[in-house]
RNA sequence: GGUCUAGUAGCUCAGUUGGAUAGAGCAACAGCCUUCUAAGCUGUGGGUCGUGGGUUCGAAUCCCGCCUGGAUCACCA
């Protein structure tokens, strides 16, 4: 809102004009008036104290009489201790109200080809198991920042980094060689990536048990794990796959085409999707040579075992194995292969890895190699690091079957959508195919809602009782309150108000109006500090903020019974101006605004 | 142990980056469907902002110490 940069230069020339005293705009501290306190606009007097050389009443008297004189927009002031609190006329609301009545991209900015281009990774699976609750939090944290990037101004490019090679893979597929060889996704009808995994938890419980049996013999834990058949046959497996070997390869693609199959189903029910998708199985060998040239220009050293190591001490951090004594890669050089060869393929400005918070120290480490191996952009990525998400009981493990499984999570969302809905008669009247569809936008707004509002780096509880609560701060009371708002308009439209009119100058706003408007106007400031942040949790929080005050306007004041044909047509202006807001808002969540609820 | 991070109502979370009387939702209780959607609205109760100091007109917010939880410090990814 530039009327804020107009108080701040009117308050800097009062200061000289009244006290002889020159000070910078930029330093006027103002804020949105406390809820509750007359005004709309507050100026800080506390810190002009010292040019003013008065008390803070006075100083604010002082100052305010001037702003009133000066500023038209102000129609009067109040001084509560050191707080001038601005009361802005009438007709300025409704000023800014006719100007974004209409303007369906307001608080968005212009993206063309000139403009800055950010690459976004986040996702990046591994090809062994299915998705989960974490994964869940990681795309719609990635798929959000890349539309509030958008919103800003970049060009965005949403990347996948696939990791798709090594032991684990291995692992399933040697457990599926010898235990479930006739098994596919077509014969046993399950996703392919559940399939795979299955065989990566057959692994795990068959190598669990050879270590038991070689425990029984006498071995203690390390030398059983040292003499275990089976890691030793996933391992020559690998080997195998490193050099080529047609059958394992082949078994290799057969496998992962499974997964790939059940991870676009997974990640076209969250309503995610990617430009451009690397994999590892491509990205090592670079990441290899990137290695090696770096020894050759005495970036890194070389120990007499063969390994290849970067010495990061200088940096403040440790050691760190880039290529092992064997020559085979470490996840450390895949990244700085697959950085290499995004590099080539675009020219990025900014970087953004969207990575849980337990690898900060892995690209504290990745941004100073980058940037001993020459890559200018290197020290500039960022880490978007996020929370782990915990259960109720504590953490999800694996090993005691607590992980939440993204389809069976969605799944579970959309019967519990359709069962509420069902029963509140919400869409009587309905096609089962449109309802479905209603059902599935219900669910997956609340789901993404619960993730998103939490600010994502810190760790979040997701109880799934709750998170399938319709009812207060969540996603479906956005959405119904969109719905709502719809339903106004259409009946504005069937009613003949005239919505090309714009309101009068003349009309007065009540305070649930004023904040309404207060609200909306604030939206591009939203957008722009959820981008700084990188946080769609700001967008989130606002957006409740908005349809909970939008709800307590509709039962104060009537909006399509008012006599007043002017008042009328403007609070339908006000409806649409505000639906148009949330719409966007969700938009940036990546959140679908049903019609009807 | 080093580094990083968090601690706000019984529970889940906000708190506009240092401002006024710290806010929502859930849970509990009491009301409101004859006007545009009751997945809603109104009200009541619930707080030593982990803790002790410091900085200043002013601290949940910034600095230091301590307590508690989490992450990380692999030739795993």
């Amino acid at each position: 809102m530039n009327l804020e940069l107009k108080i701040k230069e009117v308050v800097a020339v009062a200061i000289t004009d009244l006290y002889g005293e020159s000070l910078d705009s930029v330093l006027v501290q103002t804020q949105i008036t406390r809820k509750g306190m007359e005004g709309d606009f507050t100026v800080v007097v506390f810190p002009l104290l010292k040019l003013s050389k008065k008390n803070p009443e006075i100083t604010g008297e002082e100052i305010g009489k001037y702003i009133q004189t000066n500023l038209p927009e102000v129609a009067s002031y109040k001084v509560i201790k050191g707080f001038l609190n601005l009361t802005l006329t009438h007709s300025y609301w409704i000023e800014q109200l006719n100007s974004i009545v209409g303007n369906q991209s307001f608080g968005f900015k212009k993206v063309d080809d000139s403009s800055p281009l950010m690459m976004i990774e986040y996702s990046s699976p591994n090809t062994n198991k299915p998705l989960h609750l974490g994964h869940i939090r990681n795309n719609l944290l990635g798929f959000s920042l890349s539309r509030v990037a958008q919103a800003n101004g970049f060009r965005v490019v949403k990347t996948n980094i696939v990791n798709d090679r090594g032991i684990h893979i291995c692992k399933s597929m040697l457990a599926w060689q010898k235990w479930g060889k006739s098994q596919t996704p077509e014969s046993t009808g399950m996703k392919g990536d559940h399939l795979v995994g299955e065989y990566y938890v057959v692994f795990d419980k068959e190598y669990k048990k050879e270590l038991a049996q070689l425990g029984e013999s006498g071995l203690s834990q390390e030398e059983a794990e040292k003499k275990s058949t089976l890691m030793a046959e996933a391992r020559e497996m690998l080997l195998k796959w490193e050099a080529g070997d047609e059958q394992v390869v082949s078994l290799w693609k057969t496998m992962n085409e499974w997964v790939y199959a059940g991870f676009d189903e997974t990640y076209k029910a969250l309503g995610v999707d990617f430009d451009k998708i690397y994999y590892e199985s491509n990205t090592y060998t670079v990441g290899r040579d990137m290695v090696l040239e770096g020894l050759a220009k005495n970036a890194f050293y070389k120990r007499e075992d063969g390994s290849v190591w970067a010495d990061l001490t200088a940096n403040g951090l440790d050691e760190k194995v880039l290529l092992r004594s064997d020559g085979t890669s470490v996840y450390m050089t895949q990244d700085i292969g697959t950085a290499k060869l995004r590099y080539d393929d675009y020219t990025i400005d900014k970087m953004v890895y969207v990575v849980g918070n337990e690898q900060i120290y892995h690209f504290q480490v990745l941004s100073v190699l980058l940037d001993k191996l020459g890559f200018e952009w290197g020290k500039d990525l960022f880490h978007f690091s996020y929370g782990m998400v915990e259960l109720p009981h504590g953490k999800m493990k694996s090993r005691e079957g607590t992980v939440v499984d993204a389809d069976d999570l969605v799944a579970g969302m959309i019967d519990t959508a359709r069962e509420m809905s069902q029963e509140l008669g919400k869409l009587d009247g309905y096609s089962s195919e449109d309802a479905e569809q209603i059902y599935r936008m219900i669910a997956l707004g609340a789901l993404k809602y619960f993730i998103l509002k939490v600010d994502p780096k810190k760790n979040m509880t997701f109880n799934p009782v709750e998170s399938i609560d319709f009812n207060g701060n969540t996603g479906p009371f956005i959405q119904y309150t969109y719905a709502r708002i719809h339903s106004i308009l259409r009946k504005a439209v069937e009613s003949n108000i005239d919505t090309n009119q714009l309101a009068s100058t003349e009309l007065s706003l009540t305070g649930k109006e004023n904040n309404l408007l207060r609200l909306v106007l604030n939206f591009p400031t939203i957008v722009s500090e959820a981008s700084d942040a990188y946080s769609p949790a700001f967008v989130a929080n606002y957006v409740y903020d908005l349809a909970k005050e939008f709800n307590q306007f509709y039962h104060e004041s009537p909006i399509l019974f008012e006599e007043n044909e002017a008042i009328r047509l403007m609070r339908v202006e006000l409806c649409g101006v505000v639906g148009n807001t949330i719409k966007n808002a969700m938009w940036l969540m990546g959140i679908d605004v049903p019609p009807r609820m």
